[in-house]
DNA sequence: AGGTATTCGTTCGTATACGAAGGAGGTTGA
DNA sequence: TCAACCTCCTTCGTATACGAACGAATACCT
């Protein structure tokens, strides 16, 4: 089937839409058993880097759209993976936290992020997965 | 700020993600004057490489949810960007086709998809381009 | 032929995405 | 001081995504 062989031809948008779509469905089915969506996890990471950012903070540290974050930080407030502390100098504010229970699990998570990109670049040589991190990283 | 340096660190799925959400943003700005979202106008090009598909072959060919395509589909029907044809020869089927108002746009999108990715690799040398879209087919 | 299994498309529920508008709270400048 | 402006977060509307269940239609198998 030579259709197979040139779906949309050499468009790297679909190429780029495609290897995201694959990588985003692996790390899903790998966080299913925590109960955690894939935003979610990365929400955590970006609290164990720092944590106590704004939401807007947040959102600007992991590119993500303050009117998503906003629901997505309802979600995993009500789950009991954050806290959102209400800031008394500023009343529009609030400072985020990593809950206890997420906190008990951040070694483990950030294991499983870590395996996750090994099989993820396992089909690479080396030097390919470099290139490829570099190549992406200038994309954006 | 050292902190911007470094977000989540040296992970593919963050880098991925985030080379996606600018490649796709910035194809959507193109699209806009159109009235197509991204996934119309691949739904386009999957039926402008090939004409009467059907729903599933089409999701098959283009690598999307039937329950996403389904939506999608529908809001083009409604649009006048394609067409549903029932088959007369099994009731489950309609076959697919580009309405005339998208085959008069034909060249003129199928250009402008081409110009959007010019611009996306425009910061790559040449054979970096052709570099990052082996590894991102390998990857899918 | 007839029951079982498959396939096709839809619908539902939930979770991103994100533009746009809005309301509460802060800041600033005359 | 207070009006204009800005910032932070939420809400709304629309469009992906996709697992799951479903009804209709077809295929298969004995």
């Amino acid at each position: 089937m030579n259709r197979l062989q040139n779906p949309v031809p050499d468009c790297v948008i679909f190429f780029l839409a495609k290897a995201y779509q694959k990588a985003h469905a692996h790390f899903k089915k790998q966080l299913q058993p925590y109960g955690l969506t894939n935003i979610q996890h990365l929400v955590l990471e970006g609290l164990w880097y720092e944590a106590g950012q704004t939401a807007a903070e947040l959102g600007e540290f992991l590119i993500l759209d303050k009117a998503t974050l906003s629901g997505v930080l309802d979600r995993m407030d009500k789950a009991d993976w954050i806290r959102k502390v209400a800031d008394p100098e500023d009343g529009r504010i609030f400072k985020l936290y990593p809950s206890e229970r997420a906190n008990g699990l951040k070694e483990e998570l950030i294991a499983l992020r870590q395996r996750t990109n090994e099989e993820i670049l396992s089909p690479f040589s080396l030097e390919e997965q470099v290139l490829l991190k570099r190549l992406l990283k200038d994309m954006s």
